[in-house]
DNA sequence: CATCTGTTATATATAGTATATAACAGATGC
DNA sequence: GCATCTGTTATATACTATATATAACAGATG
């Protein structure tokens, strides 16, 4: 069932990249809301790995607002709870550290909004596929 | 001399704040190419930290190709080395992942727009209040 | 009641981070 | 030449983060 992808060889956290596999997967509707996430347990056996990474990864999307947890189904996926100047002031940080590297590269504001229109097609696209009915990878 | 400020609270390991900081100067023209990093000895006792890991950060950042280190001078700014498609390619996994980030928070297309737009005018703010001789921060 | 769920606790091994002390080779200025 | 600066390397230590392994508990399900 699950599209996830852990490197072990690389430097980000196996409950990091668990983490921002999930998110990309609901950015790009391969998993919607409502949808419930495998158990921790049955996770980590599909995936290789413990229990307990699978469960820091849960956590933390909890925290962060993406999942909602509860004991009888699971992890639930519910991002939506925070409004929009919350949700700027969030990605704000993160987005200046790139767009600062961005600007020391050489790259334009052009440039960045090309890549974003990019970046962001490239999740609608892939919203269209599954509607088409194609495989899920 | 210098703008760096650590965060000893923060969960982003030191060498990761010069790094980031030392990036963001570089975007906003607090320094310029050409200019040259104080050395490691002296930014570890302005900033009340190890040489080493100040170390770390200028290897970083000589790995990532910000600066290039002379025996005699030191650590010396020199972004440009690489090509836009390249640059581009670097990028794009990082803005990935804040994108998808922040279209599950409900940000849209427009949102992204005007926020790189906000961010992108507050690195050319600082250039012009530079560029007037006002003191540095 | 067996079996699933999330959650918690404890222990252990490994890797990353930050520090301290020390030394070496090259370059600079007196 | 010599003291002094530079980056660089080596070693050791303390602490934290990461990932694993076992185990147990309470709530929910069929």
């Amino acid at each position: 069932m699950m599209f996830i992808e852990i490197d072990f060889n690389s430097d980000e956290a196996i409950y990091q990249q668990l983490c921002n596999q999930i998110i990309q997967g609901i950015a790009t509707a391969r998993i919607a809301q409502g949808d419930v996430l495998p158990s921790v347990r049955q996770l980590a056996d599909e995936v290789g790995i413990n229990m307990h990474t699978v469960n820091k990864a849960y956590s933390l999307l909890k925290q962060e607002g993406y999942v909602k947890v509860d004991r009888r189904k699971g992890a639930v996926i519910s991002c939506s709870g925070q409004n929009k100047d919350e949700a700027k002031q969030i990605i704000r940080k993160d987005m200046t550290g790139i767009l600062a590297q961005a600007r020391c590269r050489g790259l334009t504001k052009e440039d960045i909004a090309e890549l974003v229109n990019d970046i962001y097609n490239a999740f609608d696209e892939y919203d269209r596929v599954k509607e088409a009915g194609r495989p899920k990878v």
